[in-house]
RNA sequence: UGUGCAAGCCGUCUUAUCGCUGUUUUACUGUAAUGGUAAGAGAGAGGAAAGUCCGGACAUCAUAGAGCGCUGUACUUCCUAACGGGAAGGGGGGCAAGUUUCAAGAUUUGUUUCACAGAAAGUGCCACAGAAAAGAUACCACCAGCUCGCCUCGGCGGGAAGGAAAGGGUGAAAAGGUGGGGUAAGAGCCCACCGUCUCGGUGGUGACAACGGGAGCAAGGUAAACCUUACAGGAUGAAAAAUCAAAUAGGUUCCGCCUUUUGUUCAAUCAAAAAUAGUGCUGCUCGCACUAAUGCGGAAUGGGUAGAUUGAUGGAGCCAACGGGUGACUGCUGGCCUAGAUAAAUGAUAAGAGUCCCGCCACGGCGGGUUACAGAACCCGGCUUACAGGCUUGCACUUUUU
RNA sequence: GCACUCGUAGUUCAACUGGAUAGAAUAUCAGAUUUCGGCUCUGAGGGUUGGAGGUUCGAAUCCUUUCGAGUGCA
C-alpha cells in the first residue's frame, strides 16, 4: 500500500529538505488557482513512492507570524482531510508538492477547502498531460 | 454608590469528532546512523513569546604584562551573576498655596519633573539685531571745568579733549541683585541684606547639610561640540560549537600487475633493438606517426557532503510558611517539575457556557453583536512598545443615609 | 536568528560644521501667446522634514524612543 488512506498528516508526507524545496523553486512546473499558486515536481519511481507537500505563506503580505500560521494550519487541514480522492487517482511516482498563498486577505475555512480541492483536480490534468507528452 | 489617578495581579471555559509534536510503558519491525508501526498513560505558547535597546550564561578563536587608541557609562549609597536595570537617599528646576521683607529675596507645605561628573585644563561656536557677544564697548542720553556764539546776565545752543559704566534701545544672553549712602555725573567706591567664592571644625558610610570666619566679586552660555577625569569593556554569536557519517568524486599510504632480448645499475636505474596492444592516416593490407607507471586493479586511512545526534530545556527555576532589611532584595525550611519543535507541532469543525455592548418588553427573559494585543526557535535578568475586559489595595472627589 | 542602511512638496532630488522664509526640476492650477490645442513665457498653491519626547537662545541636522521601507550574512 503505497500511501496512507486516513485522514493523517505525518512527517512522511511534509517536505522537509532543502535541497528539494530549492529544485523545487529553481525547476519546478507551477500553475495559479486564485488564492494559491502551486509548484510541482515529479520523478520517476519504482516502487518507493510518495507525495510531499509544503504550505507557505509570503511575509510580504502578512506581516504578523499570527496570521501566517493560521492560514498555513487551515490550508494544511485542507488538505489532510480532502487528499485521499486525489491519491487514488495517483500514477506511482516521487511528487512533490508546494502551496503559496497568494491572496492579501484571510478566508473563511470553507472558501480555502473548495479551493484545494479544485487545486487538486487541476494538478492531476496537468500530471495527465505531461505523461501523454512524455510518452509520445 | 459612582468617577478619576497610582501600584500589583488575571487575561476565557466545557463537550464531541477528525488530526499534529515530544515524554513514557508494552509488543512487532528496521537502518551505515537517527528510527518506524500499533495500543495504553500523561504533557503541549506569552504577559508581553514582540522590538532587539542593554546585561549575563554558554561556545569557539585570540591572548606574557602594561600603555595608547576605540566604544560605552556618569549625584551618592545599596541590590544583583551582571547591567545603560532597580531601591532608598541627596540636590536642582517648574506649578500652586501660605509666612516674612521697603525691595531683592528667603522660607514652609503639597504636587510634578530632571541622561544630575567637569565650563576655575585647553580648543571651537554664539546667526540676525545691537555701540559692544567675552578680561568688551561708547550710538543716544548724563557730567563739573575749558572754549565759541547769542542774549533779557543768568541761562540757552554748539565744539574739542576727557570722566563714567548707572539710564535708553537690541538680543536667548550685556559682565552680581535690591535698598541706602556717596559723587560733577557715576561706579562694590562704601554700608546692610541676599547671592557667589573660599577657609574651618561639626553631623552624616556618602551625595550633602546647617553653623561660624574671611574675600568686594575675579568665574556668560554650550560637553545630547571637540575634549578632560573616573569606571567598565578581547573579538565573534546557536547560521557559535562538538560528535557519528551512506553514496559519488578526488587526496594520502601500502600491495599487486607493469612484453622479450642485450648491455648497464643498489634498483624497471638508464640506453638500444625487436615484438605486442591502443589511437590516427586508409575501403582493407603493408607501411608511417604517436602513446604505454602522470597507468590499471585492490586494500587501508584522514578530511568531509546529504543525513543524523549533541548543544537544547532541572534552572541565577516556581510556589508557600517563618526570619533579616525603610526598600530593591535576601536567608532558611518544605513542596513542585511546568512546551521542546527544526521549512518548524500546540490545529480544524460543530454545539454549549461565561464576559461586555445594543435593542425589545410583561423586569425576567428573548434576539443580535463582541470576545483584545499577539505565536516559543539555545536559555536567563531587565528596559521599551501593543492590549477587549476583569479583580485587589491605596489616595482624591462625589451621591445617599445615620 | 543576527548585523546594517534609509525616511524631506503628488514624484525625483538639494539644503555646508545647528542659524531662521526648507530650495530646484517635474507634475497641478491660473494668466499671456494661438482661430483652437501643444510648445513657450509669467505667476500661484502645495511640507507639522515618518511619529513622540528631550538638549539648545534656536533642530531637517544632535540624543533617546517608536513606526515604516530596504539590504546583507548559510
Amino acid at each position: 500500500m503505497p500511501y496512507s488512506l486516513k485522514a493523517t498528516f505525518t512527517k512522511e508526507e511534509r517536505l522537509t529538505s532543502k535541497t528539494i524545496i530549492k529544485e523545487l523553486f529553481d525547476k519546478g512546473s507551477s500553475f495559479a488557482l486564485y488564492p494559491f499558486k502551486i509548484l510541482y515536481t515529479t520523478k520517476a519511481a519504482a516502487e518507493a513512492s510518495s507525495v510531499k507537500v509544503i504550505f507557505t505563506v509570503p511575509k510580504r503580505a502578512f506581516k504578523k507570524a499570527v496570521d501566517r500560521n493560521f492560514i498555513r494550519r487551515r490550508m494544511r487541514e485542507a488538505y489532510r482531510l480532502n487528499k485521499q480522492s486525489f491519491y487514488s487517482q495517483l500514477l506511482p511516482q516521487n511528487l512533490s508538492i508546494c502551496f503559496i498563498y497568494i491572496a492579501k486577505e484571510k478566508n473563511e475555512y470553507n472558501f480555502v477547502e473548495k479551493k484545494i480541492k479544485l487545486a487538486l483536480q487541476k494538478l492531476i490534468l496537468e500530471l495527465a498531460k505531461n505523461n501523454t507528452t512524455e510518452t509520445v
